[in-house]
DNA sequence: CGACGCGTTGATATGGCTCAAGAGTGGTGG
DNA sequence: CCACCACTCTTGAGCCATATCAACGCGTCG
């Protein structure tokens, strides 16, 4: 109904032992294009992001659709709630997760310190969510994006002489699903910003942040 | 900076044990206007709602407003994350709420029964959350109330002949604040609304869900 | 080389915001 | 019990930010 992915191709298994503490896990790798999981899947497994990003989604059946999040490295992905997903799950670039079991999050029985880091990162999404609802419900265009560029450049900016560069993985249509906005609009904001020598935007998917400063004090023009 | 209450006078504790499962719990009551917790603080306590209404708010410096959630009985707040909370939380009418300890959800050593509702109470929050993002960032004014109302008649309504009534204990600024509207917006929504004759408005703050259908139907004008 | 997908830009439309004025509503004190 | 006041809600008029509709450029791939 919302994909024209396949599952059974969808993924790779290696099974790959991590870390002792963290054992019994396996690794998995997700093409671009291809569906971690989708809506109203029974959620079985819950996967935390080694590489690549991840995309996730949710649709409305006349097409409307929201990014409810990207999933960088360090990120846990695909909380059940009531047995399912709620999301649809797909991936950007090519992804390698490690794969954990719902019981590992929903017991301590099995392995106390995973059950602990899975808990955590579930409090953090929370939390993560909440900063969210701010920028979607009460920011302008410019403090979304540059909120959104913002944390990119903490998360994953990789340094360029004296400046911070961001590379996109995703398209326009997904900054403006993740924001609430148009692609236009993006599209016209990143202009904008770039006009006022805030950023440069080198390849499409590529960013340079040019006045930190500026950016952050747009994107913070609000921060509580 | 956020509030002009006091935390010392906020609660009232009584001791009080509850089921001998959620044993060494307490219960307390907030008076309306009276702050639970403020963002920042150090989050020592979850709360399930017993009784009443709660408000979680996130403010930012310019004084925009978005408001979180509404807390309903049988709803937990105050998740924390890396040990604070992330949200301002006070009452909307006398509210009794059942005092747990942060350490009842981030271990199961002490209480597994209670580790483990507290942990699913917030994994349900999540896909709350989730549902919500949608509303803020992709409906138009009479979907976003419409499903307010919807999901409030759902939750708390009461059988009125044959209708369901709703009573909302929240100020139109509240609900603008959680849909990502203004309080005028949201007052010619609901005239909207009531001129259609899907609801009727008894009191200012009770209203009457005329053609349950209608109102389905325009809340999930986009459901996935 | 052509076609398609994505991004940008332009012109116009519009939903919801802003500013402003009134109408309910509830509380308080005389 | 009524008069007043403060506050919330509603309604109106106009405006503005973002959406919509449309054209075009650019890069990629067959």
């Amino acid at each position: 109904m919302y994909v024209t992915a396949s599952l059974p191709d969808v993924v790779n298994f290696e099974t790959k032992l991590t870390k002792p503490s963290i054992a019994r896990n396996r690794t998995i790798t997700v093409k671009p294009g291809k569906h971690l999981y989708l809506e109203g899947d029974a959620a079985e497994r819950i996967y935390e992001v080694a590489s690549g990003v991840l995309r996730l989604t949710r649709i409305m059946e006349d097409g409307r659709r929201q990014v409810i999040a990207f999933g960088y490295p360090g990120d846990t992905v695909g909380f059940p709630s009531g047995g399912t997903y709620h999301t649809d799950c797909d991936a950007l670039e090519p992804t390698t997760l490690i794969v954990h079991q719902r019981a590992d999050l929903e017991s301590a029985k099995g392995n106390p310190a995973l059950h602990q880091r899975l808990l955590q990162a579930a409090l953090r999404e929370i939390s993560a969510m909440q900063d969210h609802f701010l920028m979607l419900g009460r920011k302008s265009s410019v403090e979304k994006l540059a909120s959104f560029l913002q944390a990119l450049a903490d998360r994953v900016g990789e340094p360029l002489g004296a400046f911070t560069q961001v590379t996109l993985p995703m398209p326009r249509a997904d900054i403006a699903d993740f924001l609430g906005l148009t692609t236009e609009t993006v599209s016209r904001t990143f202009t904008q910003l770039r006009k006022s020598q805030i950023i440069a935007i080198d390849h499409v998917n590529t960013v340079v942040i040019l006045k930190p400063l500026a950016l952050k004090t747009i994107a913070t023009s609000d921060e509580d």
